[in-house]
DNA sequence: AATGAATGAGGGTTCATTCAT
DNA sequence: TATGAATGAACCCTCATTCAT
């Protein structure tokens, strides 16, 4: 039987020409294999999916997945990384350009939702904790502290300079992040909302949600 | 061996003594049986627990979990099962008691909230669809359908009445519903919140993300 | 399809009039499995005997082998079990009718042969030492110790009774449990000779190959 | 990355200024290669052996053992024939300087023995026939029917000769080629024993266990 | 009602082997 | 010659499910 590459003919048709090296070439194979395992695992949950699963979506036999990942935990732990990397992106966009936490939160979420929705089909993997190793765990949970303190940082920098009423930014937090982490069970790229409608909606609906009366925007509808 | 009863003594002697029907102490049982999976499925996820799991949480045989409900995934379903019920509760406690949309939406909310925190342990089982059987997935979606018929109804009430704000009731359901099913995933019975505080927390940051700027509640804090 | 037991109708008969608990035939299987597996691997090797192959010879389904043991690895460390346990018989054998070292040495060969020949069909298992676990590798050791005390310590009594010459105990032992270990290679419970005579055979060989020239026994032919 | 060559450097010095043709080179490899499996082999077991284990030992890729032999079974058998070559050379040692049985078989076992520990390092692999194709399996037999032909024509000629007592030779070979096979199980290079020594004590512990009381040697120690 | 024993299907993983470059 | 990439067959093990007692 003919071998087939990872990525289909039109894709490699990209690379045949330009000069890449074999290990960049292998890199981007590698991060196909996580972005299109990502989805899948979210979809129909991680242990409902099977490696096999994985390799028939692309198209190759299952050893090939194992000739890229080690073994299906450290898929899912690439997956996970996926989904925090656009969260550091965020992290950097609204650190940069906000001028209060008002505005840092607002550019966190914003940069944030329309990320996983543009980038990731509408979510990155994170409800699947149960599976992870115990050190892919502790990674996690580390990059998650680090999440909760910008985003706690954010809101009560704007509870401080009076932006947000007074409000338990645990909370607040938890509830956003349930929000944005159940986009994914309701959103089609089919649908008739982009990413940047949707974020728009939210970061109202959030903002909104702890602003304190009194500096509530105004901006209409 | 000894043959275990799958409630324990205590439990055991509230219908040894009353005059319960066999029908009867067979529902409890079940209705024992179904809480606990829930609780375990929620924690452990659904594929990632074994009927055996559930069993021996119970300290019963496997072959007892199939004494009393046909297979895993009717389990599931019935698990299922109990979230919906909370739901209708809330929702006929909201329309009963509700003057308007936003004091239903209030209602429904609270009401709900508590109920999943208090008597399901944070919450209940909701993201395991890809592991229902057409049949049940087709009445989930049902019931579903309902709830957000209902939601979105009060929030629509809402507006018209102008307590609300122009907004798309179908995005903040999906916020809200994602905010809440979030709930298990961070709440724990030995915190120092209960179920009534994490529901106030929530129904404000809820009510002030949609309300009309005039019509905003001035509730200090 | 019909469940089988895992031992065959005329041994199942056995127990059926007899009063066996529950366990005690629980243990019966488990034995009749270990000692299947013994034969198996020894026969084809420990890593190219599939737990099917196993469970084939058994007439049961794969599955039934893992409600008995735990996985592979510890089914060879029982089969390990199985071949120290006749050390320690006939140890406890040599202890206690040897007078002398060349007496105790004879005893310890002839019994430990015996059995290994009749009641193992040529051996146990003892040459997969790289596929144990490391706690299982060290129980191991541990019974081998044993055994090395006990069997040098017999040639060095006999060296100090004067009935062996000077010679290397360490290398004697492994020269005659190399002999030993051999055994199943070229032995087939067809073949013309028995246990005994093998045994016979094997001792005279080795009592001689150390014995005292003066010493020498000179049993005829 | 860069190519490596199969054997190191300074081996590889050795030929590059010489002038071996490069079907000497290449046979050499082979070699080279062979003599590493072998040891592989016989240390972790023919069956845990990858291919890739002994290509990473080589420091080369895996395929590149498969330019040097056709497949796995033909590198088991490779292995085996370097043992059988030992054997060759210690049957024509002996035949050529033994002049009696005695002397025949002592020089058999000594030169062979201290072969298999100098050469291949403690042993060649001998017992892992179930792993041969049944064409090499043939071939292997016809091999070992030969030497114990030879081997058991001493031990007769012995007995002829007056020499050897009356014993079994079929027996008595296998009890030592028993011997020999598991010096790998307890030889280390590192040990304070040499081949010699070794040779020696097993020499003189066969031919004691099959001498004619009277005709006995009366070596001291 | 409850249990121990048994099964069949399926999933994760390894590995000998091949082939284009 | 040498390598990276790819495959398919096995194998270990788990688990939902059934059934005789």
């Amino acid at each position: 039987m003919a071998r087939k590459p990872l990525m289909n003919e039109s894709q490699n048709a990209k690379w045949d020409g330009v000069g890449l090296t074999r290990l960049e070439v292998h890199e981007a194979k590698r991060r196909a294999l996580v972005a299109t395992a990502s989805q899948i695992f979210r979809k129909k949950g991680y242990a409902n999916t099977s490696m096999d699963d994985v390799a028939k979506f692309l198209n190759v036999s299952k050893a090939v997945v194992y000739y890229y990942v080690k073994n299906k935990q450290e898929l899912l732990f690439l997956c996970y990384q996926l989904a925090f990397q656009y969260g550091a992106e965020a992290q950097a966009h609204a650190e940069k350009n906000g001028k209060n936490g008002r505005e840092k939160l607002e550019m966190l979420l914003r940069y944030y939702t329309v990320s996983l929705i543009e980038k990731l089909g509408g979510g990155g993997l994170m409800s699947e904790d149960s599976a992870l190793t115990p050190e892919h765990l502790a990674t996690v949970q580390d990059n998650r502290r680090n999440w909760n303190r910008v985003f706690r940082g954010f809101v009560q920098e704007g509870i401080a300079s009076g932006h947000f009423r007074d409000c338990n930014p645990r909370l607040i937090e938890f509830f956003v992040m349930g929000a944005i982490r159940n986009i994914h069970h309701w959103y089609s790229r089919e649908g008739e909302m982009g990413g940047e409608q949707i974020a728009d909606e939210l970061v109202r609906f959030v903002i909104d949600g702890i602003a304190r009366p009194d500096a509530r925007r105004t901006r209409g509808r």
